[in-house]
DNA sequence: CTTGGCACTCAAGAACGCGGAGTGCCAGAT
DNA sequence: ATCTGGCACTCCGCGTTCTTGAGTGCCAAG
């Protein structure tokens, strides 16, 4: 139903629109790309596509202009990921080797994506479901305060403050700290509640009371931090690319943690990518942009998320190859440390 | 040379503008405030006011609009900060008070501030200079990596991964790390490299290696943390006002750590508010928007500063009071944990 | 010093015309 | 059967012109 010819045209279709971003009309198509036919056979072909909906005119006797569906047969079929160039590689690379801690990483990851994409960039923090614990420390602050600390071997650190029962002893406190790291150090963090519900029977009747707050706090923080953080950079991109939508929607969209959470999707197959465009995304102000995003982690665990967004009119190859490209340095990265 | 009517029909100017954001002309100002004269006298007036500079008619037969120096005229003279209704106060107390740990009142401060002022809110996290050890605590992760953790009175938490030379035992670990707190519990930030000076000689040849790998890491943490993290939100108010300036500038502006932290000024009498109108603005793209910014902490210490930032056209003493009450809030916070 | 009157200016908006890019369709060529 | 050139048609965008009205500055009188 629509032949090899047609599926060019509506590449070159995707390809002049992005790169001009204005709508493009037959003969400026048979010029810049030799298809080998002339405009009237192009305005043929152009009429079924725009029949099958893949394009349309903004107004009559204006060019074309992809749709989302136009967008998303390019994406499938008619493009091919495009590999960074080797200076860009070696940019990530030491970009990102310098990075000296997970918060250091993120925010270099970030930034290095918005730059390179030169749209906004979001990042999830590593999830804490796949971690597992690497330590916990309880430090008390104050006569009545406890801060408790978990430490992970994807390397976040969780702090969290507690208010302590009266007259509890710093051999009580040292007692606890040993008992909880006995039991759960090396311990996957998805595991940590069946194994907090053993310890109380094991600690002495005068320490319960204690341990019964920290216990619940402990099982609280993880829990709570499960709605991930997200952090996002290039906004300022967002500008040189006219929504048409309200860009003040946009940046509404952006700041609801919410939003960005669903806008990143599912962990479907982690190691490939995801592209959602306009329509296809689960909020109405994102309705102009595309998403490209790819899970990431050390190895091929995809522990969490990472992506851009941008126009719908946007160079889909080139992006696609950047998510991924940086979404596999920073895999290694954290595979790493 | 500026009589009381004169300053009258400027913060008249001043409101009319903010409000209706158009250049307001005499017929209106006659008519909207009962100055007791009529517009001929005002025209007048607003002859000299645009001689002297305070304000400025955008084309020939336009009304007038403030310039930066009539704002700060208008900030310094001829209004008063306006405090928040109870309603906002007991928001913002209740919002504030669900706060658990140090990340999570900045979070929220930041979020309100730009909702009540419908701005940009920028919050600088505490300081690390006003702040001492609670505890410092050094845990093994993997054979030859070690994670260090610092623990403020502040409640910060910051942390950094080290290389371990080869072949250290947990005890020496255990040993430096008793040091470590012996020596610098309770000691101020600002006093730490001197203090760690003298901690090598206390410690067995054996160890030293380590030590030495753990004291640099330490006090480069502490150094490079002095640059301090900042947070944003309520970008999307940007878009609402129209900047004259292009939009992109001042979000590319404000992605600049450097300027951001050059925006909130310095501390010069931490309790006071510092306003910045326009062309005051460290930085080009900032010419357009004025900064409204204080200083912060648990009691009158000031450790950081927060303020907004907005068209120069703004809602000044709406906005000083907000912030203003803001920085209170959370100075309380502070002091309570 | 204030006020009403008056001539002047100029931005913004509506009305108009036109050029040109682009289309759809048809008849002839391959 | 498909491609191609030709042709009439559409309509957006742009520049031009005109009008309107808010606002000003200045002046002479109160």
């Amino acid at each position: 139903m629509l032949d090899d010819r047609k599926l060019s045209v509506l590449r070159a279709i995707v390809e002049d629109y992005v790169s001009t971003n204005e709508p493009v009309g037959s003969k400026a198509l048979a010029e810049r790309h030799n298809l080998g036919v002339s405009p009237a056979t192009i305005r043929n072909d152009m009429a079924v596509l725009e029949e099958q909906g893949y394009i349309a005119q903004p107004h009559t006797s204006a060019g074309r202009v992809p749709t989302d569906k136009g967008y998303r047969l390019f994406v499938d079929r008619l493009s091919t990921i495009k590999p960074l160039s080797s200076a860009e590689r070696r940019a990530i690379e030491t970009f990102l080797a310098n990075a000296y801690d997970l918060d250091d990483v993120v925010t270099r990851t970030v930034r290095l994506l918005a730059q390179l994409t030169r749209q906004v960039a979001v990042v999830q923090y590593p999830s804490l479901t796949r971690s597992a614990v690497r330590h916990i420390e309880l430090v008390p602050i104050g006569a009545d305060r406890l801060l408790l600390v978990i430490i992970t071997n994807t390397g976040r650190v969780e702090q969290r403050a507690i208010e302590m029962p009266d007259g509890v002893s710093e051999d009580s406190i040292a007692h606890l700290r040993a008992l909880l790291n006995a039991h759960l150090d090396g311990c996957w963090l998805t595991d940590v509640p069946g194994v907090v519900a053993e310890v109380p029977e094991r600690v002495p009747v005068d320490e319960r009371p204690l341990a019964a707050t920290v216990l619940s706090v402990l099982l609280e923080t993880l829990i709570e931090k499960h709605e991930e953080k997200i952090v996002i950079a290039g906004a300022a991109n967002l500008a040189r690319a006219d929504l048409s939508r309200s860009l003040r929607d946009v940046l509404e969209a952006l700041e609801e943690q919410v939003v960005l959470m669903r806008l990143l999707g599912e962990v479907s197959d982690p190691t490939s990518l995801t592209v959602r465009i306009g329509t296809e995304n689960p909020h109405e102000s994102l309705f102009t942009t595309s998403v490209v995003a790819t899970g990431y982690g050390a190895g091929d665990q995809a522990v969490a998320r990472l992506g851009v967004l941008g126009p719908t009119r946007m160079d889909y190859p080139g992006t696609m190859g950047a998510v991924r490209a940086v979404a596999r340095y920073v895999g290694q990265i954290l595979a790493g440390s």
